[in-house]
RNA sequence: GCGAAAGUAGCUCAGCUGGUAGAGCACGACCUUGCCAAGGUCGGGGUCGCGAGUUCGAAUCUCGUCUUUCGCUCCA
């Protein structure tokens, strides 16, 4: 065969970015006033291919399963949503790194341990004392009159006391000036080379007037769990679902990470595509196994190759799950969590209902009880499935050119279920008007059905390879042999292998 | 947050012993062009990430800053 594919590279992890940039897949956000760290804007092949990766998620999930529903709740929550998931309490810690160890510690820890090392030498001291004075000994007295041991109960008594006016008053810089008078030294340096005490959020907070008289902080959602928590019953009951059903949602939510980097994978602003599925109580194991193969099949359905795909169980666990597993994805930069899958038992619906005073049961005719149902979560990140995609199908292969010479072309073999654009239509020439206008005539008709470009601009190996780049499965030329017949050749994006069918075939198959 | 490297045209990069910028591809027009990155002619486009300093003069030297990549760190 003449379109041989002589070899096959994987495109490093650079020029993967680059060329999401130059085929308008993903722009670095605000790039005129020099960016937003780690934000990025998606460009026009990026918002068709992820709006696809969400139509594809959305069918399998919902459409596909006649007990899993639909919801799209807001990013703004009841400010007590957060109190009663643990997002407000399990992350308000002031950090602080030491510069020339690169440790990172709890800045009210470092103090409280400073305090603590006192307290051991004071208690060395009494041990000491009472020994050399046997039974007369008496510790309240020898503790209150021994000038070490009052000076060194001072010491600890003012760092009690300075730390808790500073944690009460949320004031960091009186946090980091108290740990340099006391002079703390790192553990592991032994430098008393300090950054700045940072209150670590993992929400983004803003605010809103008054809500039911208190201060009115509202956060943006960090996960879009909760929504479909809060919202158990309405579905349930407007729907008529009887357990065990699921609840999926699309959405954005954010999250302060310190470090966000390594392009998509993690933003500050992410998307995901999360699915509770609610069951009975003791059935959980049973669903997450069942879950878990469900949506590795998924992932291999979707095209991503096996070998890149496995599966991480977690053999610590969150504060909600009795059990957790990540699908992870090998991206450029190895294997990284892109699905997880987790059984978050009933705490968050106990949580709510203890935090509402309204009850999130569900009655069961089977056995006629009332219970709170146990959810297992499948929760993938669409941004991250997004770069799966990408880094799996952008490929460079050396193929003979018109005079049998090699020759590269960088080709995105996505599934063409995901593609941005599914068909090119191409008049073999620009300036023969019949074939313009033939070409023309298949576009439109095409157009209505899937996404298509038409482009005639350039020769047509030229306009064949714009379209590998952004990985369009299906060109179709028009040529001389249209004008006679109604025939038009389709050419595979993979093989390179053209197919000749009549206009009429071609309209059938989109 | 720490350390390293990088930032020059839409993209990939060259220029960096200081003398106000180049290439290839891309883009626009015209001509040639009968299936896998075609050829020709002409043309548009950059205050060299941003700010300051040294200097008669800075893309080039110094400092600061922002952004990105990599390695640590973090990641309910």
């Amino acid at each position: 065969m003449r379109f041989q594919i002589l070899k096959r590279n994987k495109m490093d992890f650079k020029n993967l970015i680059s060329h999401c940039k130059e085929y308008g897949f993903i722009f670095p956000s605000s790039e005129i006033y020099d960016g937003l760290s780690a934000t990025y804007d998606y460009g026009p092949n990026g918002v068709e291919l992820k709006n696809n990766i969400k139509k594809s998620w959305w069918k399998s999930m919902v459409q596909m399963n006649q007990n899993i529903v639909g919801l799209d709740a807001a990013i703004f929550m009841h400010p007590k949503t957060w109190k009663a998931s643990g997002h407000v309490d399990a992350f308000n810690d002031p950090l602080i790194d030491n510069k020339d160890s690169k440790k990172r510690y709890r800045a009210d820890q470092l103090i409280e341990e400073y305090c603590e090392k006192i307290e051991i030498k004071i208690t060395k001291d009494v041990v000491k004392a009472r020994k050399r004075f046997g039974d007369d000994f008496d510790e309240a007295q020898f503790r209150a009159t021994n000038g070490r041991i009052v000076d060194r109960q001072e010491k600890i008594d003012y760092a009690i006391k300075k730390m808790g006016e500073a944690m009460t008053a949320n004031n960091m810089e009186g946090l980091k000036s108290l740990i340099e008078e006391l002079e703390i030294a790192c553990p592991v340096s032994g430098s008393k080379n300090w950054t700045d005490v940072r209150q670590f959020n993992l929400m983004f907070s803003t605010q809103l007037g008054n809500i039911a008289g208190e201060e009115g902080k509202l956060y943006l959602r960090p996960e879009t769990a909760q929504g479909i928590f809060v919202n158990f019953l309405n579905v349930q009951k407007s729907t008529r679902q009887k357990i065990p059903f699921g609840i999926a949602q699309i959405g954005k939510a954010f999250r302060n990470e310190i470090v966000a980097r390594q392009f998509i994978f993690r933003m500050r602003e992410f998307e995901q595509m999360e699915m509770q599925f609610f069951v009975k109580p003791g059935t959980e194991m049973e669903w997450y196994n069942h879950w878990k193969t469900t949506r590795l099949q998924w992932h291999k359905d979707m095209g991503t190759p096996e070998s890149m795909l496995r599966f991480h169980d977690h053999d610590t666990l969150a504060h909600y799950a009795n059990a957790a597993a990540d699908i992870e994805f090998e991206f450029p930069f190895g294997f990284r969590e892109l699905e997880g899958i987790h059984s978050r038992t009933d705490f968050d619906l106990n949580k709510h209902q203890e935090f509402s005073g309204k009850k999130l049961q569900y009655f069961d005719p089977s056995i006629n009880e009332n219970y709170v149902p146990f959810v297992v979560e499948t929760s993938l990140g669409c941004d991250r499935m997004f770069l799966s995609q990408i880094s799996h199908a952008l490929q460079e292969e050396t193929v003979p050119d018109a005079d049998g010479k090699e020759s590269t072309r960088i080709v995105m073999k996505l599934n063409p279920e995901i593609a941005p654009v599914k068909v090119a239509v191409l008049p073999l020439l620009k300036n023969k008007e019949e074939l313009t206008k033939a070409a023309s005539d298949v576009f439109d008709k095409l157009k209505s059905k899937v996404n298509c470009q038409y482009d005639e601009k350039d020769a047509i190996g030229r306009r064949y390879r714009r379209q590998d780049a952004i990985g369009t499965p299906y060109c179709v030329t028009i040529d001389f042999e249209t004008l006679e017949d109604n025939t038009v050749t389709i050419r595979d994006r993979d093989t390179l292998k053209q197919e000749r069918v009549s206009i009429e075939e071609l309209g059938n198959r989109f």
